[in-house]
DNA sequence: TATGAATGAGAATTCATTCAT
DNA sequence: TATGAATGAATTCTCATTCAT
C-alpha cells in the first residue's frame, strides 16, 4: 500500500490525492488504510521523509569518494538520474508532491531543500579548500546547482523514454557543474 | 478581486485556496465571484497565464538589447529579482501555486516552464552564433539555468528581508551564468 | 431547524442523533446545517444551555412569590408539568438528551443539575428561616426533591395522555414535598 | 472480559464505548469478543439486565425483613449506598450508561425503572396496610422516592470521597423517606 | 478457542457552485 | 450588478463486524 501511496502522491500531489485513490490503487478497502496509518497527513510526511532520506543518502554516498570534483558530481548525478529513470515516483514525490500542502509539510519540504543544497555544496567546499575552483559565493552556487539539476531531471522525465537520454543528461550536467564552478583541475 | 485572488492563490496554492478566502480578501460576496468568473479553475488558469505572460515579457524585453550576454543576463536577472522582491506573489503563484493542481493547470505549467527555458536560452544562442561561449548542449544549459535562477530566487524570498540581498543575488547569478556557459568575452 | 434539532436530540440523545436526522426533520440540506451552525456539538451545547436557562427561569420565577412554601412548590411544579406536557422535547432534551455525551456536555449537564437543585432548595431555605419546617439537611432534601420531581415527570410523560393526569401529578408532588420537608404551616 | 465491559460501559456510556476499548481493557483480541458475544448491543443488554437483577435483588432482599418501614428503608438504602461506593460502575451503568442508546435498550431501561419503583413501593404498601402512614397516592410516592434516592446517590458519587459521607447519606435519605411518607410509627 | 488483519457502511464536515431576490 | 442562503457531492475518518488462520 505504501508503494501505491507513493505513486498516487507523486502523480497528484498531497492535496489532490484522496485516500480513496490510494486504497483503490492498492486494491484494499478504506478501513485497511486506517488500520495501518493514523491519517493521510502522517503517511505522507512519513513517506516524504523516508524518500528524502533515501535520496540524500544515495547522493551523499556517491559524493563521499576521494575522487576529484568532476568525478564526484558525475557519480552522484548518475545515481540521481538512475533513481529518476527507474523510480520516477520518488523524484516526483519530492520535487512536486509536497508543494502547497499542509504547513507541517511545507516545513519538511524546506528542510529537504536545505539538506539537498548542502549535499551538493560539499564537493564545492572541498574543491575550494584544494584551490581547484575559483573563489565564489559557494552557498549560492550550491543553490543554483541544486535547482539546475532538478530542472534538468524533471525535463528528462517528461521525455517519452527518459532512460535513453540518461547518460547524456549525466554528462551534460556534469559539464555544466564543472563550468559553473570554474573548475580548473589539479 | 483579481489582485486578491493572486495573493490568496500565491499564499495557499490552488487547492487550499477557497473561493470564500478570495471573496473575503476582496471584500465582496460569493455571488459576485461567480458573476465575473465562471469558476475557480478558470480564474486560476487565467491568472496563471496572465502572470506568466507578464513575467516572460518582462524578462524577454530585458534580453532584447544588443548588449553582451553577461549584460543581458544581468539586466534580465535584475528584472526577475525585482519582481520577486516587490511582487513576491507573482513568483509564488508561478513557481509554487500551481503545482499538483488540476490537470488543466499542469499543462499550463509545463507550457510556462518551456517558454521560460526558451527565454533564458536566447542569449545562449546569440552567444553561440558569435562564438563567445564554448560549444555545449545549449538546450540543456538553458534548462539548468532556468532551474538555477528559480531556486536561488526562492531561497532569496525565504530570507527575512529579501530586498537587502537582492543586488548581491543578481550579481552572483550573473557570474554563475557566465561561468556555466563558459563565456569568453568578445 | 433549531426546533427540529431539539426534537431529534430529545428523541435520540446527542450521540445517536445524526446531523442527517436533523436536516431531514427540518427539510433542508446538510450544507444548510453548517451554514448556520459550526458543528453538531456547538449546536447541542447552545440548545442545551438555552433550554436549561428557560426551564430554570420559568421554575425560578414561579418560586419568587411571597407565598407559603406549599404554594410556591405548587405553582412551580405546575409550571414544570405544563412545560413537560406541552413541550415534552424540552424535558427530554434536558433530562435524557445530554447523558453520556462528550465531556463538554457532561459539564453543562452537571451545571444544570446543580442549578436545578439550588432552585428547588430556595423555598426550603426560606421556610427554615421562618421556622416552618423541621430542622434537616436542606441540601440533601433539595437533591432528593429534584430527583423526585424529575422521576415523576418522566413517568408522567410515559403515559398515553400526560395532559390528563397533569393536575393530579402537580397535586401529588406538592403533597410529597410538603410531607418530605415536614412542613408545619405558619 | 465482562467486568471490563461493565467498567467501560459505565465510564463512557453505550454509544461512546467501543468494542476496542473493551477488549483492550480486558487484554484480549477483538476476535475473542465476537467469539463470546454476538455483538456489542447484545452484550450491553445482557450486562444491563444482569446488573439490574443484582441491584433489584440486593435491595429487594434488604426489604424482606418483617422490620418497621423505617428500618426497611434504612437497611435497603444502606445496601444501595454500599454498592454505589464499592461498585460505582454498577450504578453508573444502570443510571447513566444506557441512556439515549439503541431502542432495545430504552425498553430494558424502562423495565428496570419500573421494577425499581415497585421495589421501593413495597414497604409503602405494607405500611399502608398496617395504617402506619397517611393515605396517599402510594404509586406516585414510590416514583418520587425512586428518583430521590437515585439523585442523592449520583450526587454522592460526584464527591471526591463518597465513602466518607455514605452513612450520613443513608441516614438523610431514610429520614427523607420517613417524612415523605408521613410515617407515624406503630 | 483465540487472533487480528481486513472490510465497508456510515458519520461529520468542507466547499464549489447555483439561483431567487 | 451584486448578494448570500441553500445545496449536495466529495472527503476524511471511525468502528462494529467478519473470517481465514
Amino acid at each position: 500500500m505504501m508503494q501505491a501511496a507513493v505513486r498516487i502522491f507523486a502523480e497528484k500531489g498531497y492535496q489532490a490525492a484522496t485516500v480513496r485513490d490510494i486504497v483503490e490503487a492498492a486494491g484494499v478497502a478504506i478501513g485497511t488504510f486506517y488500520f495501518y496509518f493514523p491519517d493521510k497527513e502522517t503517511l505522507f510526511v512519513h513517506l516524504y521523509e523516508e524518500t528524502a532520506d533515501f535520496l540524500l543518502q544515495t547522493i551523499g554516498q556517491s559524493l563521499n569518494s576521494r575522487a576529484t570534483m568532476p568525478k564526484q558530481y558525475q557519480t552522484a548525478l548518475n545515481a540521481y538520474v538512475n533513481i529518476a529513470v527507474y523510480e520516477p515516483a520518488i523524484i516526483q514525490l519530492l520535487l512536486i508532491g509536497g508543494v502547497g500542502a499542509v504547513p507541517a509539510l511545507e516545513e519538511k519540504r524546506a528542510a529537504f531543500r536545505e539538506r539537498l543544497t548542502q549535499v551538493w555544496q560539499r564537493p564545492l567546499l572541498q574543491a575550494l579548500d584544494k584551490n581547484q575552483i575559483a573563489a565564489q559565493n559557494d552557498r549560492r552556487t550550491a543553490e543554483a546547482l541544486t535547482g539546475a539539476f532538478d530542472e534538468v531531471i524533471l525535463n528528462l522525465l517528461k521525455q517519452p523514454d527518459p532512460g535513453e537520454d540518461a547518460s547524456n543528461t549525466v554528462h551534460d550536467m556534469t559539464q555544466f557543474a564543472i563550468r559553473a564552478t570554474a573548475y580548473r583541475g589539479e
